[in-house]
DNA sequence: GAAGTGGTTCTACGAGGCGTAGAAAGGAGT
DNA sequence: ACTCCTTTCTACGCCTCGTAGAACCACTTC
C-alpha cells in the first residue's frame, strides 16, 4: 500500500473523522490553523486519489469520501506488515506479547467470536 | 519508527537473515544481484545507523548487526500502526478478522500463554 | 449572453529522502 | 615507506510531498 505524507494523513485523518462526503473548501477550513491555500488542499486530495485512498463524487462542489475506513486501513496495514516479514506466528508472539491486559482480553473475546469451534 | 528504502529494507533482510555480524564487503557479495559499490553499501548502513537499525562494533572489518530481531522489528511496526489509529478496538477487530484460521488458533493460545486468568 | 464568482485542473518549485558512487582519508601488513 | 583494503565525506540525480499560482470551467445574475 502507498505511505502518505504529513498532511496527506491529516487530510485523511480529516475526512475519517466526518460523517459524510466533505467539499475542498470544507476541509481547508477544517485544517484552519495550517492556513492552507485552497489549491492545495486539491493537490493533496488529488494525489491521496491517485493513490486509491479518497474518491469523490461529481456533484459541483465536489465531495471527497475515504474509500475505507479508518480500521479497515490501519487493519490492512497491519497485515502487510505481518506479511512482508518471514515468520508470520514470530511476530504474532510478539505482537500479542505487547498488547496490554485489557487489549488481549478484547483480542479473546473476538477471537472466541470469529471462530468459537477452532481449539 | 523511520521508514525503510528499498534498498534499506534489502540490506535489512540479509542482516536479519545473517546468523551473526557481517561486514559491509559480506553484504555487497550478498547483494551481488545488485552489482553495488562497497561504498553504496556503506553509505546504506550509516543511514541505518542513522535511525537506529544497525550497530557496529569496531574489528577492523567493521561487522554489523541489527539492533532488533526481524520478530521485534514487525511487531513494532504493527503496534505502531495500531497507536496511530483512533479505535483501537475497532481496529483489532478488523485485524483479528482477517487473519486466518490456523493463525486464529495461534493467537487464541499464544493469548492463554501471556495472560491465562484474564477472563 | 456577458460578466462575475467561486471551483477545478495544470504546472511548477523547493525541500528532503534515497540509491548511487567517486574522492579523500585511515589503518595494517610487508 | 608503499600498497591495499576499509571507512568517511561529499555529491548528484530522481522521486515524493508540501505548497501554491495560473489558467480553465461552470453556475448565477443582470
Amino acid at each position: 500500500m502507498a505511505s502518505l505524507g504529513d498532511l496527506e494523513r491529516t487530510v485523511m485523518d480529516r475526512l475519517w473523522a466526518a460523517d459524510g462526503p466533505v467539499a475542498a473548501a470544507g476541509l481547508r477550513d477544517a485544517l484552519a490553523e495550517r492556513g492552507l491555500a485552497l489549491t492545495t488542499v486539491h493537490t493533496v486530495l488529488s494525489r491521496l486519489e491517485a493513490k486509491g485512498f479518497v474518491e469523490h463524487d461529481d456533484a459541483r462542489p465536489r465531495r471527497f469520501r475515504p474509500t475505507a475506513t479508518r480500521e479497515q486501513h490501519a487493519a490492512e496495514l497491519m497485515h502487510e506488515v505481518l506479511g512482508r516479514s518471514g515468520d508470520r506466528q514470530a511476530v504474532l508472539a510478539r505482537f500479542v506479547g505487547g498488547v496490554d491486559p485489557e487489549e488481549a482480553r478484547l483480542l479473546r473475546q473476538l477471537l472466541e467470536e470469529t471462530a468459537p469451534d477452532a481449539r
